[in-house]
DNA sequence: TAGATTGTTAATCGATTAACAATC
DNA sequence: TAGATTGTTAATCGATTAACAATC
């Protein structure tokens, strides 16, 4: 396990391998990274590499022992403490994450969300929706760090500038937009309009094929 | 403007591309490859290489015609037509996904959900919901291609090969698992989870960096 | 031992960026 | 002309894969 730069590729593969690992039975002693390329579809020299990178390393013709290495990748992304996250925007989108519950398992608990619409009190769910003009206040008194944007592509910019303003650092931006930032706050794009276009070309370019 | 293999990440830009430039106030004849690079954070070499992929060029001194570069990058992702599709796994995120009204400017158009509770007959919007033994049938009656899959993990793979057998060659998969489908079904793995560690993880990089 | 596996070093591949010529 | 821009060719960078030594 050595300390450097770990490249966002990578970041992303992890919860996969968690994931899988955590998903075999009980009984499963020892994974090797050759069954977990094969299971995931990915090289095996990869998922060794990346192993190396987290792991405290495995045994030469057994493999990982699984339960270490679920304590290891837990341990090196380190999701015990839940970063409380409030969501922008109030839609069907931000309703749905607001309301989905498997955040709570990579560390987010969302706390509440913010509409430009008034009239909207909570989610199905009970989660509380509040206006915009409270987020600053709600944001400083309970240290929110992460923003979850899910405003339509015009208000985008300006949301997130608001968030800033209110003291967040993180940004979950699932509007199709570029966000302008200062430098020391992060951005993760989501861009579900992006992927589904990726999905209809590819299926096209398969169909040319054929 | 060539016709060769377009890579996936070149894919999922455009719609980035042709988003800002239809953002553009009407007025806007000219918009450099430069200008819209800042624009969106990217270096102007890679715009200028991508749309030369898609379009049929700009000008020097002025960039490219606006009304061009739309009708250009629409042309090569040929988007007019939609393709129907189904949501299988009416949870919150299949229902947020089946009710979210944007993805049909990206071509698709979710004709119902299915789900394995019975109960459930449509959602707060009336897209209907039917019950997964309903699902080949639908599926070859309707001519569908592209199945979502919002089950949870442990559903996803026999829910991906139930949408095979009913005939579907697209796969969206939001579920956190690597799906393992015949060499002519296109899969495009949307992992929000993951995503969301990623950005957890560069906050608190970010953080030790301060 | 033989076989399976890890983990490392080198090679490859693909995508991004830099440099620059062309030109309006 | 001078400046801004396109578009191409070469260089760089980073990530993935191949080859292989180590070893249990």
């Amino acid at each position: 396990m050595e300390s450097e730069r770990i490249p966002k590729k990578l970041l992303m593969r992890l919860p996969v391998y968690l994931n899988y690992v955590k998903s075999l039975p009980e009984s499963t002693q020892n994974i090797s990274a050759t069954q977990m390329a094969k299971a995931l579809g990915l090289g095996d020299v990869m998922v060794r590499k990346d192993l190396a990178k987290v792991s405290s390393g495995g045994r030469r013709k057994l493999g990982y022992i699984r339960e270490n290495l679920i304590a290891d990748i837990e341990g090196f992304l380190d999701v015990p403490v839940c970063t409380d996250a409030v969501v922008i925007g109030a839609g069907r989108m931000g309703q749905a994450l607001l309301d989905y519950e498997g955040f709570g398992k990579s560390g987010l608990n969302i706390l509440a969300g913010f509409d430009l619409n008034e009239t909207l009190q909570h989610t199905s769910s009970g989660k509380p929706i509040y206006p915009v003009a409270a987020l600053k206040e709600f944001c400083q008194r309970n240290h929110i760090r992460i923003a979850v944007i899910t405003v339509p592509v015009g208000a985008a910019q300006a949301t997130c500038d608001l968030a800033i303003e209110a003291g967040i650092d993180a940004v979950w931006n699932f509007a199709p937009i570029h966000l302008r930032v200062p430098g020391d706050v992060v951005v993760q794009n989501e861009n579900l309009a992006a992927s589904l276009t990726a999905l209809r070309m590819q299926l096209q370019a398969e169909e040319r094929r054929t």
